[in-house]
DNA sequence: TATGAATGAGCGTTCATTCAT
DNA sequence: CATGAATGAACGCTCATTCAT
């Protein structure tokens, strides 16, 4: 009968432990709708347990409070973009930049909902890490490398990964209104305009010709 | 007497217009600490008020409700760092991207709190105009120039405008957190990026050379 | 020049308070058209003013509040209620109940936007006296008259009077929606009722005859 | 185990609902006496959470604004009123005016706080429907039913329904003061009134003799 | 573990009232 | 006497959070 009631004990746990996990799950998807939807700051706690079709009491049970279940979700694509980015490195003949960037362009793009609730929150809120910090970092790990070889020297790297970042960014945030270009044309842009800048006529040639008015 | 009377009336109105305009400026200026201090979201008009020394009913009858105030501060600011960049492009002998970059990264500078907050806002909050946007805008009119003298074929400037103005929001949220580098150099960082790109290795050479770990 | 500076006292003093008694007056115009468009309750201080073309402060120089410029108006057109009923009373060959009700409808009609302010403010707002007081009074009076001539033995004619004021103000509240139909004819339908009651059968036959649902 | 979990939830929603059900009578039974005291506009939500010994915010649980609460509150009444006046009309051998006027005095008697806030609330108050409404249209069916048996021609039905209306109502209002005499005293005396009308000598003789002031 | 009714701090907002001019 | 900018008490309302079930 112990061994009896030991066995039903533990199915018991397991069924609770999955039953919890579902809910765990069906709350982080609710939270993702409802921020894409409206945005971090008007999303109410209530939103998300009717969209997760829960009691409001449970979610307490899960997060403590709505920032938490904001960054465990930022967590989460943070760490599915950086599990996917390092595969796709890892399975491409050579780690370069145009590689790096396709890959976090492709994931981005994939998640747009998510990285658009992530950026547009901005500093706004109060984030264990932030999406740029993850790119800027992967950026400044690479720079390092180059800077190893020789390469970038007189730069700071930081600076310039911070900068770059901008770049990809911005790339990002252009989904916020439009679906056009996809991820692969994007890439291409941007990698375009970070290997060869931008046309040396804008640097050296007046804009503004004589007798124009603004 | 009539004309002392009506001497009298426009003393009156002077005197009553000038107390209600040093008002509005002492909250314009709390709106500006406590926005840069708390972010949008968390700065509640009592805090405004009370930063600015008046009545709470006072803010009321300068300002509809916070995002008037909001949007009234960044206005002011765009509206400054517009006819600043003009005079200073007026001013120099040709109008090429450096002088423009330049005078947006001095006057961001001169006004970093208020640019945190406007850029740190980002999407959340409903503003008649972003701040990237009026850059974007900028760069835009200089691309279309660019365009017709032939230069930017095969770009879409519109994106392309909005990419380099991720770079140089990028730059303004740099100061977000530290002062250095100033706006000379700063400016000097990203027209070097954006002039000549990033080096060519590392859009060639393998980041993580066989047998590295990430 | 004791006797000049006297005079030029009295002609400031007589200019001053006929600028007083204008003022005054303009309020409670506004007042007039500001309870009438809103309701007691939803008209405030600001809408009177405004509506008089005064500044705020100046209404606390003629009136304590809101309820003593209300009062102030119900008074008024209390007083003038009283003045010609008893004018035309008098100016009657014989004082009947028909001459009063007909003259109390006919100055009704002709200020139908202040009796409807004052009997539709009801018991909500603390008043000197009310519309309904003053009738009920009047008729008071009048039925005192009769009982000393030996009539209406058996009545309270204190409940009496308000019964008839019943009918009388549910006449004048009539007019809040319709204008029609005028003043005399109202006054004929009241007296019709008040002279011979309803119909015997109502109060006889069955108004629900059996087999018929309600 | 799927039967009693069941029972389980049954029981849960079951208690729930019947806190639910009792905090919501709390709350109208504390406005009730509330209005009674104060009147609608001058009753506060906190007047009336505190009066029912809750939150604040449980008022919003349950009601929408005052408004919503008020008009609770008056339908309910009238729903009871015309329950009770149609029993009564029915239980009786002949639907007369006499029977419904003495039903209706008798329900206003037994709640005249309620009915005196829905009296004196007059036109004030945005209401689905007032009492006036109601009675006035059971006297306009049974006028009807008059008019078709060939008694009341020339009548307005709808004026006279609102005059009565306005006696019946007065009947009640007097009842706000004092509370006697009791609803059969009173409905005998509206009744005489509404059956004989007044002493024909008030239509005829002088009230006013020569030589008498007023 | 899950529930949802209840809570109340805290917000935005109005408006009668004051007072320096 | 007239003004209107300033005031702040008091309101309606929301929503994160708790807790008995």
């Amino acid at each position: 009968m112990n061994d009896n009631s030991n066995a039903n004990l533990n199915a018991r746990q397991h069924r609770g432990a999955k039953r919890r996990a579902k809910t765990r799950a069906d709350l982080l998807a609710a939270a993702r709708h409802v921020f894409a939807r409206k945005g971090y700051h008007d999303a109410s706690i209530l939103d998300i347990t009717e969209a997760a079709d829960v009691g409001v009491g449970t979610f307490y049970l899960h997060f403590r409070d709505k920032d938490e279940i904001f960054n465990t979700l930022i967590d989460e694509v943070l760490r599915i973009l950086e599990e996917q980015v390092i595969n796709e490195v890892l399975s491409s003949e050579a780690v370069t930049l145009p590689v790096i960037v396709r890959s976090i362009f492709h994931h981005a793009y994939a998640e747009r909902d998510l990285f658009s609730i992530a950026l547009a929150s901005g500093a706004q809120v109060a984030q264990t890490i932030r999406v740029e910090d993850m790119i800027a970092q992967g950026l400044t790990r690479a720079f390092e490398r180059a800077t190893q070889s020789g390469q970038l020297q007189g730069y700071d790297i930081f600076l310039l990964a911070r900068l770059v970042t901008g770049v990809i960014a911005q790339g990002i945030i252009w989904w916020f209104e439009q679906d056009d270009p996809g991820p692969e044309e994007m890439a291409q842009n941007v990698l375009n305009l970070l290997e060869h800048g931008l046309p040396a006529s804008l640097f050296e040639e007046n804009l503004l010709p004589p007798g124009t008015e603004l």
